[in-house]
DNA sequence: CGTCATTACGGAATGCGTAATGATA
DNA sequence: TATCATTACGCATTCCGTAATGACG
């Protein structure tokens, strides 16, 4: 099989229509060349320049070798440089979990600041709640995840991205949407309690129990998404815990009632990857999540 | 800069994610094998191979340079092939030039013919008329041209495609369309005669002369091209002559008349090439053009 | 101690450059 | 006779294969 250094003497007599000028080119004198030319044809078994000792001409073969040569030498000039760009993170893929509710606070602006300083790394996306986000990064099927605490400190790198309060979704029309201070605990004992699923939806139902021990025979509703809550909420049906980035949810009729200082930052969530990773476009997009000016 | 053999190295341990088999697969030992994968990576600057004494595994960069080797080699093992078959002629450029009466008479079959006999032949056709058609040739812009004789042999090969007989155009509601017999001379002399343009049609001009020696002064127009003949003839300004193929244009109030013994046949087209060619695909063709079965 | 990648070393082949040849205008 | 491609030859480099080494289970 031919070579590339033939292959780069053949580009360069093709184009000079001349030996002495393209050895001059190539930075060889023209013997090498002639025989690298020969051995070309000889391998090829297709004579690819017309040549006497005046003239040098391409042949329709010739022509047509030419215009692979050049794709196969384009290829071979930019497959490092590419290999270097992926080794650096510059590009690449990168595959990311997260949880629904992220798409109303962080995530756009970490999908911009990506977009902006990784522009050859291309970003996949999915919705996941955050125990298929660690199954995932777990068999790397996923690079990062933006996910609720917490996690096994020796598996998963983990950063803090945002946090913000716990506040209580009620119907619009509520004594308590119009009060000026938070509510007491007996104000809402009083109340029916749209719950989050205790094993789909555990991190805000361990977080409303948490904040605030309350009876389950109260609770009417058992729902694993934040934007179901706002719904029932909307439609009468109770109140119930929500994080504040809910509000960007924008659902008529209800309205979100601060809880207070206990609550106030203890909804968390948290950019995960797998310690061993070695998908270098996940180091760079973490350096990134964890600079300075953020991702905002 | 790397070699072929580096990347066909890589490949294989890629796929194979195992040097002893990999090495195995490229018909060498271990540890040429190991020194060439060790070179690429020196060479790209990038670790490819994540490597221990136990188990093999590709790093992203790794995969990444495997893409772009595969897109390599593929062009690679395409690129002789495709010479070959461009210096056997089953494949590349055939440039015709073709007279605009041909499209009613051998054009098509030629088409069809090029189309089933040599398929990768990529055929650009240009209607032009015989002389520059000539030109092209000699300028090396046309391989092929279908025109009128005659040629000069020394630079021009050729080959008779097609005769056909001269007829006269006349009025569909004319004496002469009517007539059981042929027309005299004295009977054409006594009409208007629309004539081809001595320079640009000087082909049907002289033929035209040949067969009746007639009276200049009698023509009312001097046209190009047959199908504007057939017009005027439709318009009832006159009389002329065009080849039987005409008869394909189809045009409504035109008859085509019959001239007797001495036309039999004078219409002539040839396919025409520069002898000196040396596009293999111009020589193929010529093959089919000449064989017995024909391109019909 | 067996497996598997890597290092060490000797021999063969490939490819360069200089010098000579040949053919053409 | 000048130009330009090609052949001849000596030297350096590269690369293979065999043998030895080293690390890990």
């Amino acid at each position: 099989m031919f070579t590339l250094d033939q292959l780069r003497c053949f580009v360069a007599v093709a184009e000079e229509l001349h030996f002495g000028r393209a050895a001059d080119r190539l930075r060889m004198t023209q013997p090498p060349l002639s025989r690298q030319i020969q051995r070309l044809e000889e391998i090829l078994g297709v004579v690819l320049l017309e040549r006497d000792n005046r003239r040098v001409a391409l042949t329709e073969a010739g022509r047509a070798f030419l215009r692979e040569s050049h794709g196969i030498l384009a290829g071979v000039s930019r497959a490092p440089e590419t290999a270097r760009e992926v080794a650096a993170g510059r590009r690449g893929i990168l595959r990311i979990g997260f949880t629904a509710m992220s798409a109303y606070s962080v995530l756009s602006g970490i999908l911009s600041a990506l977009d902006e300083k990784l522009p050859s790394v291309r970003v996949e996306l999915e919705e996941l709640v955050t125990g298929p986000q660690k199954d995932g990064i777990v068999d790397g099927s996923l690079d990062l995840g933006i996910a609720r605490p917490p996690f096994d400190p020796d598996t998963f790198g983990s950063h803090r991205l945002f946090t913000e309060d716990l506040v209580l979704a009620v119907p619009s029309d509520h004594p308590l949407a119009s009060a000026t201070r938070p509510p007491a605990s007996d104000q809402l004992a009083q109340e029916h309690l749209i719950m989050h699923s205790a094993t789909k939806a555990w991190y805000f139902h361990d977080l409303a129990a948490r904040v605030l021990p309350f009876d389950h025979a109260r609770a009417v509703h058992t729902v694993s998404q934040v934007a179901t809550i706002m719904a029932l909420v909307a439609a009468g049906r109770g109140i119930g815990f929500v994080p504040e980035s809910a509000r960007a949810l924008g659902v008529d009729g209800v309205a979100l009632v601060p809880l207070g200082k206990p609550v106030r930052g203890v909804v968390e969530l948290y950019a995960i990857w797998h310690r061993e990773s070695t998908n270098p476009a996940l180091h760079r997009a973490l350096e990134i999540l964890r600079s300075p000016e953020g991702f905002l």
